[in-house]
RNA sequence: CGGGGUGUAGCGCAGCCUGGUAGCGCGCUUGCUUUGGGAGCAAGAUGUCGCGUGUUCAAAUCACGCCACCCCGACCA
């Protein structure tokens, strides 16, 4: 491609209403252009990258025994009201009507159809398995969708789904997709991490999530440097510590803190650690009143909360119901004296010695102990987040903590769907049983984005080889001064095009501080300068985009050289 | 949905408080010079000042309503 007939549109300066670094540099390199909140057009440089994406994904997913499908994107509302997922989506489900006034979804995603697809046409264990997936635009109105196509309203998804006569050969499935999900996100040069993740909304039992490693990423996940274990910081499991309690030293005092409502403010008001302070959340489970008691460093899980039985659903108690219960406005808030339901944390349950709330405005209590100066907790569960150097739940040393943008995710959904909306196939002995089901989910667009974020400089966007929009960019110095330089840049582009590269020969009449520029913003991971200066002495100059200085390569090998570099 | 903020040229912004003929930088057009890291000079083009209603002799500027976008939170995954 000559960069006179492509349309590159890049600016010096990002609107002021991308956050993120990825967002910016992709408005600033003109991948995409912004149409509505949340709603993006992929302009042809960026739908280059979006596609290498896609057709990674696509070989892999072929490769592993997949079939490719494609699906509407608006959906009949009888389906989700089969499923009860018409209710249950909330606003989040974009719902639109035709024009005899029938409910029509734009598809966030796809169970519902592929379900009613696989009940129609397999009735037999022997047309089992079967995994379809597609590579479809999804749709789903985020309250407050942001980060650019990182968390668009309309995405780019692979989601596909498969089906097994039983729950052994889905878990076989489940970990042929762990393989090809890993495959891909290597082919398309990502550092990333699988993670085992919560279930959520969806359902089922074994699930993981695939993120790219980026410190700016949405999620904290959790791992172990010394064994395998690694788990979305939602899920992972706060061990209680492995020392018993100590014995306690101070008697309980009532100490003035005013204004003091914050854990921080009290320990620093105090003068001793944040850890010796304990907080506490009230919530409400029906009309229950329960108090929950978490480390002042500590902060709530409150997956885990809504996983305790006599606690789910939960929900967090207001001002007047603390009021009520505790005789106290929230700030100056604990356990001690107080007739409620007290659940601690773990860690709590070890503590002595702390501080909590006196329950009385402007004061908390110094020295509290368990058993001495309130009842030893009734209830004692894992309420909180994990913090770097916790020990890891499997015994191999302590965790760490690394956040990630999550790019992918696999599950196994068992018979959830398969029952509601009644696929079911005769097994070897003719009974009818329900199919049992795996979901696998790849956010195409959002790797874009992802990848970005992950690998970019001050210059710009540093695209992993495989994903770049071209393999390699010729920046002739000259090109419309000097017939030399002229006829060796387009002899490069002719030989290294009939090699099979898509290359980006910037023919422009710009000046070369412009060439490099762009070049360098809009991620091409290799670049060939050809000026007059090195033809004088037969080289061409080969820069990697990470490359801190250029190499001089003869003419009649540069091409070879580049295609060899990663 | 609650709180806060912002809407002025393609992009980034000033002007608004204190009403009086719309400005700067980048980009764009033309010419000359320049040409190995986002050039210089000169001349130009581009605005329903988000939309509507009101106040006023006069509104980008003041008031009210609406819309859009951004941030924080809630919610959701």
């Amino acid at each position: 491609m000559r960069a006179s007939r492509f349309h590159l549109s890049t600016l010096k300066e990002a609107p002021s209403d991308a956050e993120i670094i990825s967002h910016k540099l992709m408005i600033r390199a003109g991948l995409v252009k912004r149409v509505a909140g949340g709603i993006y057009s992929w302009m042809p440089l960026g739908l280059r990258v979006l596609r290498k994406v896609e057709n990674i994904i696509r070989e892999e997913m072929n490769r592993a025994g997949a079939l490719e499908l494609s699906m509407p994107a608006v959906q009949p509302a009888e389906l989700w009201q089969e499923s009860g997922r018409w209710q249950k989506y909330g606003p989040e489900l974009l719902r639109i009507r035709d024009r005899h006034q029938r409910e029509f979804c734009f598809g966030p995603t796809h169970e519902e159809v592929i379900t009613d697809i696989v009940r129609r046409e397999i009735r037999s264990y022997r047309q089992l398995p079967r995994h379809f997936y597609q590579i479809q635009t999804k749709f789903r109105d985020e309250i407050r969708p942001r980060f650019g196509v990182m968390r668009g309203r309309e995405f780019l998804m692979k989601d596909g789904y498969s089906f097994h006569a039983d729950f052994e050969d889905l878990q076989r499935e489940y970990r042929n997709m762990y393989d090809t999900y890993s495959r891909i996100f290597t082919r398309l040069g990502l550092r990333f991490r699988a993670v085992a993740a919560d279930t959520g909304a969806i359902g089922g039992t074994g699930s993981h999530e695939f993120h790219v490693l980026a410190d700016s990423g949405e999620d904290a996940i959790a791992f172990c440097p010394g064994s395998e274990y690694a788990a979305n910081v939602e899920l992972a499991e706060a061990v209680a510590p492995a020392l018993a309690r100590a014995g306690a030293r101070e008697p309980m005092v009532r100490t003035a803190t005013p204004g003091k409502t914050r854990c921080e403010e009290v320990a620093e008001f105090l003068g001793i650690a944040t850890s010796r302070t304990v907080k506490a959340i009230a919530i409400m489970h029906d009309e229950d009143f329960h108090l929950l008691l978490l480390r002042g460093d500590h902060t709530l899980n409150e997956i885990k909360v809504a996983k305790i039985p006599f606690l789910s659903p939960f929900r967090f108690a207001t001002d007047e119901e603390i009021e009520r219960h505790l005789g106290c406005r929230p700030g100056y808030i604990g356990p001690v004296g107080a007739a409620v339901s007290v659940i601690a944390d773990r860690t709590v349950s070890r503590m002595s010695d702390f501080v909590c709330g006196a329950n009385e405005p402007g004061y908390h209590l110094t020295g509290v102990n368990w058993g001495r100066d309130l009842a030893e907790p009734a209830h004692v569960f894992d309420l909180r987040n994990v913090v770097a150097g916790d020990p890891s739940p499997d015994g191999a040393g302590t965790l760490e903590i690394l956040r990630g943008i999550e790019v992918g995710h696999i599950f196994q959904l068992r018979t959830r769907y398969a029952e509601s909306m009644k696929a079911t196939f005769l097994d070897e002995s003719g009974r009818e049983r329900p199919m049992e089901m795996g979901c696998y989910g790849i956010g195409v667009s959002r790797i874009v984005g992802a990848a970005i974020e992950q690998n970019c400089d001050e210059r710009g966007i540093i695209f992993p080889q495989p994903i770049a929009p071209f393999d390699v960019a010729i920046v002739p110095v000259g090109y419309h001064k000097s017939v030399a330089v002229r006829s060796e840049a387009d002899r490069l582009y002719e030989s290294l095009s009939s090699m099979g590269a898509d290359v980006l020969l910037d023919d422009r009449d710009e000046r070369p501080g412009v060439l490099f520029a762009d070049a360098e913003l809009i991620g091409i991971a290799r670049r060939i300068v050809i000026g007059e200066r090195g033809l004088r002495e037969g080289v061409a100059e080969y820069q990697g985009r990470r490359d801190p200085t250029a190499q001089r390569v003869a003419l009649g090998e540069i091409a070879q050289f580049t295609l060899s570099r990663q």
